[in-house]
DNA sequence: TTCGCCACTGCGACTGGGTATCAACAAGGA
DNA sequence: TCCTTGTTGATACCCAGTCGCAGTGGCGAA
């Protein structure tokens, strides 16, 4: 997890202003823990505006302190990083996420672009599966 | 490529209707060519309703004759497949997709199992880069 | 060939996630 | 204190996809 005053001067090191709802959605952040959806953000801070927290979000992944992570069902959430190439291990029972770093696809990728023709620029890796605690108790949400 | 013979037997051999409005969406599909969004069928075949052109889209996928590609934007685009585990390589010029079905990470994502504790079910990797003609004429789109 | 069931249809409203616009506000440097 | 300009909330909009529903037509049975 990110501590939210890496957050505040990774906003200010961008230039950035450092306002109040900036400040309280980054308190929100914190509070809804491991992973949250653009709506849990948006209820937890009211009086910000929707587009307000859309901005802030962008925000924060141009700053390489937010990534979104793409479910199994193609919707969106987001969680905080230490930034850096990375990928998520996602629970399609719970929702909870992990990161890993390590990704040695890199002889695949490069012949790939050999057998293909092109030019490798990135990759995006999601990898789905069931957490610790979502096999110990499959009934649970 | 599939061919439009074998897209009308999946359906059906699934236990589905062969109706008028499918075979259209199926010969537009083959017009399209290689990827085509649900906006460009939809634009391909007038007089057939948003929601069967998505129906048919998701019947489709069922079938595993159709998979979505997702771009690096975010956004969705489908392409036909002969079926089977596969991934996509992207060009983020023209847009054109290829498939490639090795991929030789189950080493990966084992040892991601054990040291996470998750039980891996299934994983998404697209690959993003330029093509040999995109790489030959950057300027073209 | 006809019949009838029910899968399938088009329509249109809706949803969810995100962006654009714009006038008002406020951070922070001079 | 003033001024510049980045940021704000409200609101309308966009896009991709889904839902509900009454009507239609594919296709197996008779």
């Amino acid at each position: 997890m990110v501590s939210a005053l890496t957050l505040e001067r990774r906003i200010a090191d961008g230039g950035h202003r450092l306002t109040e709802p900036r400040r309280r959605l980054i308190a929100a952040m914190r509070g809804l823990g491991d992973h949250f959806t653009a709506d849990d953000l948006l209820h937890a801070t009211p009086g910000v505006g929707r587009a307000t927290v859309f901005r802030t979000l962008r925000l924060l992944q141009d700053a390489g302190a937010l990534c979104q992570v793409v479910l199994d069902g193609g919707t969106a959430e987001y969680r905080l990083t230490s930034g850096g190439h990375h990928h998520h291990i996602v629970c399609s029972g719970c929702g909870a996420t992990d990161d890993f770093a390590r990704c040695d696809i890199q002889g695949l990728l490069g012949e790939l672009g050999r057998r293909t023709g092109y030019e490798v620029q990135s990759h995006r890796l999601e990898v789905y599966g069931l957490c610790a605690r979502c096999r110990a108790a499959p009934a649970s949400a």
